[in-house]
DNA sequence: CGGGGTTCCTGGCCGC
DNA sequence: TGCGGCCAGGAACCCC
């Protein structure tokens, strides 16, 4: 039973998403590159204590999969970073600064820290050997970047028709294609005109999807991330994405393609926003549908 | 192995 | 106005 009625929620709360990740990956890297980690502390708690691990190396690219940071070591080791719902990753001038909800600080040789700070905990740290990803499944089996080349329309519907579950928590899997989460999801399904709910699509259907993933994710990083209430970039700024959504965080407002007012439900205990007219499900009699 | 359900957390919203 | 209850949400985790 997977769709429940649900009231519109005012505020929403700020999920890092492929973006803002991407987003503080250009950021923070140039300023990570060649730094030797000589100090760490941590939350106790087995998400964040793995940060302690990475003292004496040295950092060399940071790189992306999905929503995971992956800083290299020169130890053949790699620094892995999930900021979860609320986590964000930033350089900051060495000294006390008496927040609580700090929960690794790395120090670095030129005098900075990197601070990652998670109010929710929802966030994960791991130092690994290079490349061993078994401690984090999702990441072991993650699907292919968005812009990778290699992800065509034949691959991605063949990677659709890997599962019978409803498209959006097809998405949200991060088997289809990496790095998408529940504002972009339902960015991208109201831009392909695809019912969230949906577990078969079309051909043109399924093209039309990634192509719409993908360019929800190229508006999202032009932007620098959206900022809901408190996602700051590497940098302390917010992004100005959440300017240009069409439908997440919008319903019982009009769609601004043609009127409706937009509905909203949770599907898989995820708020889920949608165009009645736009985004017509394919299947009515395999989903229960009310609307508040 | 896929599908489904539960858990982790806390601030902030809602109802009384 | 104050306070307690409840909820969101990515990914791990567990069971079938």
């Amino acid at each position: 039973m997977p769709w429940q009625p649900r009231r519109p929620r005012v505020q929403a709360p700020p999920v890092p998403e492929l973006p803002e990740v991407e987003t503080i990956r250009r950021q923070l890297g140039p300023r990570l590159a060649g730094r030797r980690i000589v100090g760490a502390t941590a939350h106790p708690s087995a998400k964040f204590a793995p940060a302690t691990r990475a003292v004496g190396a040295t950092v060399g690219d940071l790189r992306r999969r999905g929503k995971y940071l992956l800083a290299d070591l020169d130890d053949d080791r790699e620094l892995i970073v999930h900021l979860g719902m609320t986590g964000s990753l930033r350089c900051l001038p060495a000294g006390p600064r008496d927040d609580p909800y700090e929960r690794a600080v790395w120090a670095l040789d030129d005098g900075t820290e990197l601070v990652f700070r998670d109010v929710r905990r929802f966030g994960r740290l791991a130092v690994v050997s290079a490349g061993d990803h078994r401690e984090l499944p999702t990441l072991a089996s993650l699907g292919p970047e968005p812009f990778d080349p290699a992800l065509d329309d034949a691959a991605f519907a063949s990677a659709l028709r890997a599962s019978s579950r409803a498209v959006k928590t097809q998405l949200l899997s991060q088997r289809p294609v990496a790095g998408v989460g529940n504002i972009y999801a339902d960015e991208a399904l109201w831009r392909a005109g695809v019912h969230p709910g949906d577990r078969r699509l079309t051909r043109p259907a399924s093209a039309g999807l990634l192509a719409a993933v993908r360019s929800v994710l190229a508006a999202g990083i032009e932007h620098g991330g959206t900022t809901l209430r408190d996602y700051v970039d590497a940098e302390g700024r917010r992004g100005t994405n959440q300017l240009h959504l069409d439908c997440y965080g919008r319903a019982g407002e009009p769609c601004t393609r043609c009127g409706e007012r937009l509905r909203s439900g949770t599907l898989d205990a995820r708020t889920t926003t949608w165009c009645p007219r736009c985004q017509p499900p394919r299947a009515p009699r395999t989903l229960r549908v009310t609307i508040w």
